[in-house]
DNA sequence: ACACAACCGGAGTCCGACTCACCTTATGGA
DNA sequence: TCCATAAGGTGAGTCGGACTCCGGTTGTGT
């Protein structure tokens, strides 16, 4: 929608005031908040909502290609600091770790990286961009086996971001312990 | 509703065409057919079919439950045909071809393995209870890590069912590899 | 200051899951 | 065999939520 005009000053504090409002609505906790709801939170009508946002589940992706972007800066600051299989280990855990803001966010997130909904596509490559400087970094150190690509990776922490039982971290830490073993070359068993 | 009376003929006889009606419209790639769709391909009203099944939802899960039930019978077939831990890679690699039977399967599995949704509580159950068969005869014949419960299994598992890009089969079948390497004890890489 | 394009509001539309008041029929006892 | 009756079936209608549309409002360039 945007492009063609710099977007009037009352339209981008619009546009802001929703994105802020659904991503509140989110965190704590309602998932599904009702257009309505959201465009109620931002001070406008829902015909606004729709002016910015083609569907809801647009104003989702949005919210969540922001935090996902957020999130794909974590590689190269921990590639800085660790060695690439525990940059790895900890991204992972990092991963898991922001899927707990929320039941919405773990849901979006859940969403982004086991779908193929076309809306996702940007905030999934973002990710899978992500994970391939990780994994590369490892295979070139010769700690990660080769042959896994980012993309895949994805798929497997989809199952691990959409846990929402009681106890889910757990079971999302050990989950991540035993995808990062089988990712290791050479791996040892780990408790 | 039964458990008083065994349920009148033309009552089962509708309760079974409505479970088929329903396979058959997952099957055929159908996977969100509506309610009125199924119950027009089982020659009856939407009525006959909420007398069955509380809600929408109550149908899919019984037409999974089946689905799953058959599942669990493998791994006592597998382990009496194999080594522990080979039976929990085969296993691993049905639960992949039997997600690839159709999108509207693969999504149900899914909503089994990664959703609380207490419909699905007791093909979850079923579900954890055969790969902690599977587990619990790896780790008396040391080749399983111990420590990982069925359930846990069953979370990650979910990723890998809800993958419904082009190519996701060969994408499961490499996670598949990952977890189970992450599995076992003293693991060596496998490509 | 003016024109007009962009924007906003919110009642109304559409659509799909679910309900309910009434009709039909299987069933089992006389 | 036939009837009484409760179980079962029907489908128009309700309800809820995403989305649309057009008349009124407001920012912006000249």
């Amino acid at each position: 929608m945007p492009s063609s005009r710099p977007l009037r000053a009352d339209a981008r504090r619009n546009r802001e005031a929703l994105l802020t409002a659904a991503r509140e609505a989110f965190l704590t906790g309602d998932a599904d908040a009702h257009v309505e709801e959201i465009a109620r939170r931002a001070g406008v009508a829902v015909g606004t909502l729709y002016r910015h946002f083609e569907t809801r589940e647009a104003l989702v992706a949005e919210v969540y290609r922001q935090e996902v972007a957020e999130l794909c800066a974590a590689p190269a600051r921990l590639l800085a600091d660790h060695a690439p299989d525990e940059a790895l280990r900890r991204f992972l855990l990092l991963l898991v770790a922001h899927s707990a803001v929320g039941k919405g966010m773990a849901e979006a997130l859940e969403s982004i990286m086991a779908t193929d909904s076309p809306i996702f596509d940007d905030a999934r490559a973002e990710m899978a961009r992500a994970l391939d400087e990780l994994l590369a970094a490892g295979v070139a150190a010769g700690a990660i086996r080769p042959g896994v690509s980012g993309r895949v990776l994805l798929r497997a922490l989809g199952g691990i971001c959409g846990m929402r039982a009681k106890g889910w971290e757990d079971d999302a830490v050990r989950i991540t312990a035993i995808l990062y073993d089988g990712l290791r070359l050479g791996a040892a068993s780990r408790g």
